[in-house]
DNA sequence: CGTGCTGTTGAGGACGATCAATGACGGTGG
DNA sequence: CCACCGTCATTGATCGTCCTCAACAGCACG
C-alpha cells in the first residue's frame, strides 16, 4: 500500500488512495485518472452540512479528514443516524440514485473536516473507461449495505448495553483499520443515541455503567474505551461484516 | 418493456428482465448474453433454504417467481429478516463479496419458488463485457441499501402500529411495482414479526387493530390489505426510497 | 387422530422513554 | 473580569410500550 503513496498525493487524498486498495483497487494507472478528478476542500467547521439536504447533487463526496454522518431528521423532530463516516469513506454514493430523497437525509461535519469532491461526469467516465472503478463503488455500496444490516439487528435485537457497545465496538474497529489506534471514540452521547436509537438519557446510564464495568474511562467528555476486549465481549461484536476478505485477490484470480 | 419480452424468454425469465430493466438496462444485445447463462431451478418448496447457510457461493441467485427472505439467527435463537425478495431480485449478492459470513446467513422461500443462478464467472465476464451489467447490480445494490436505511428508521423511530403498517405498504408496493395488484401479503405474522423486531404476540395485536381500523380483512390466516390509503396514511409512507428516479434516460444522458 | 404450525388471549413485568432540573465547560460580549 | 449563553452530560421520578410466560383454538399434515 506503501508503494502506492506518491509525493503528489501528500495533497491529502492518502485516505482515498487507502480505501480504493481496500475496495480491491490497486492499479496505479487507473487510479491517478480518478484521482486527478478530486478537489480538495478543508477547513469544513463542526456542526456544518457537508452535504446539505437543499443542493442539487453534481459530485460525488469523499471523506478525507475528520468524522462525519448520514442522517434524517424526521418529522417528529428526532434524527436518525444511519451511517458514520471516516476518511476514506464515500459520503453519498447513495445521492447517485436518489437526487430526490436529498431533501431530507444529508451528512454533516461531526468534527472539522476536509472532504475531496468528484464531480459526476468525471466519476461517469471514470467507471466508462476503468472497470475497477466500478467495481471499488459497487463494492463500497456493499459495505455500506452489510454495516446497515448489521445496525439493523443491532437494534432490532440487543438491549441497550450491547447495543451501544457494539456501536463503539465498530467505530473503533473502522477507526483502527484506517490506521488510527486510540481507544478515543470522536462522538457525543447524543450522536451514538441518534444512532442506537436510545434516549440520551439512557445512552449516558449505559455509559455509567460501561465506565463501571472498567470498559470506558471516566475522561468526560471524551469517550475513550480502555478494555477493547471486555467491550468485544459485551456486544459479543464480531468484526466479519466490516471486513472485505481478500477480495482483490479473488477479482484477479476469476477475472483474468 | 413488453417490447424486450421474447419467446425465447418464456422461460420465466420475466421477471429477470423486468428488474433489469427497471435498473437502466435496455440493451437487448447485451442482455441476450446475461440471459443465456441463467440456470433455471423450479419448484422450490416452502421452508426450503434457497441459498443455505453452508454452500460455498459460487453463484448468483435470481428469485424468478415466489417470495423469499433474506434472514440471520442469532444465538439467542431469535431470527432477524433483513429483507424480502419478490421476483426479479437477485438474493445473495452479498455473497458476491462476503462467502465467509455465509455460515449465519441464509436466503429462505417464504412461498414454493423457482429460481435461477448465475455462475460467478459468467457474471464476472457479464460485468466485464458490459458496462451496463456493473451498473445494473450496483444499482440494485443501492436499492436494497436503500431499502435497509428505511427500515433502520422503520425500526427505531416508529411504534408497533406504524412499523407494521409501514413495512406492509413496502411490500404491497414492491409487488405492485412488479405487476401483482393484489392487496394480498403473502406472509404470515411470525415473518412480519420477525423483520419488525417486535414478538408475534404484538404484531397479532396490532394486525387486530388494523383489522378494527377497517385496514386489513378478517380473512385468517391470510393477510390481505383492504383500504391501502388508510394504511399509507397510518405508515406514513413516502415511496420514493423505493424507486429509481429515471435512472436510465440521466445514464444516457451522462454517459452517452 | 395426533402432531405441528399459525394465530389468539390474558396477566405480569421489564426495559427504556419522557418530563423536569441541574451541573460542567467553553465561547462571547459587555 | 464576569455575566450570559449554548452544548453536552447527569440525576431522579414516573409512565408506557412492548416482552415474556402460559395456555388454547383452528387448521393442514401425515
Amino acid at each position: 500500500m506503501a508503494g502506492l503513496m506518491k509525493p503528489a498525493d501528500a495533497g491529502g487524498l492518502q485516505p482515498l488512495l487507502r480505501k480504493l486498495n481496500s475496495l480491491g483497487f490497486d492499479d496505479e494507472d487507473e487510479l491517478r485518472c480518478l484521482l486527478d478528478s478530486v478537489s480538495l476542500q478543508r477547513g469544513i467547521p463542526l456542526g456544518e452540512d457537508i452535504v446539505g439536504a437543499g443542493d442539487a447533487p453534481r459530485r460525488l463526496t469523499v471523506l478525507l479528514a475528520g468524522v462525519a454522518c448520514l442522517y434524517q431528521t424526521m418529522e417528529s423532530g428526532e434524527r436518525q443516524i444511519y451511517a458514520f463516516y471516516y476518511p476514506g469513506d464515500f459520503c453519498d454514493l447513495h445521492r447517485y440514485v436518489w437526487s430526490e430523497r436529498a431533501a431530507e437525509t444529508a451528512v454533516r461535519a461531526l468534527t472539522g473536516c476536509s472532504i475531496g469532491t468528484i464531480e459526476y461526469r468525471d466519476l461517469d467516465e471514470a467507471i466508462e473507461r476503468h472497470r475497477k472503478v466500478a467495481r471499488a463503488v459497487w463494492l463500497a455500496t456493499m459495505l455500506e449495505a452489510s454495516i446497515l444490516r448489521e445496525g439493523l439487528t443491532n437494534v432490532t435485537q440487543r438491549p441497550a448495553l450491547q447495543r451501544v457497545s457494539h456501536l463503539l465496538c465498530e467505530q473503533l474497529h473502522r477507526r483502527r483499520a484506517i490506521g488510527i489506534d486510540s481507544g478515543v471514540v470522536p462522538l457525543t452521547q447524543i450522536e451514538l443515541a441518534d444512532a442506537a436509537g436510545l434516549s440520551v438519557i439512557h445512552v449516558n446510564r449505559v455509559f455509567q455503567d460501561l465506565q463501571k464495568l472498567g470498559v470506558l474511562s471516566a475522561s468526560n467528555p471524551t469517550i475513550e474505551v480502555v478494555n477493547w476486549e471486555r467491550l468485544a465481549e459485551i456486544a459479543n461484536f464480531d468484526s466479519r461484516y466490516l471486513t472485505m476478505p481478500a477480495t482483490l485477490s479473488k477479482w484477479e484470480v476469476r477475472t483474468e
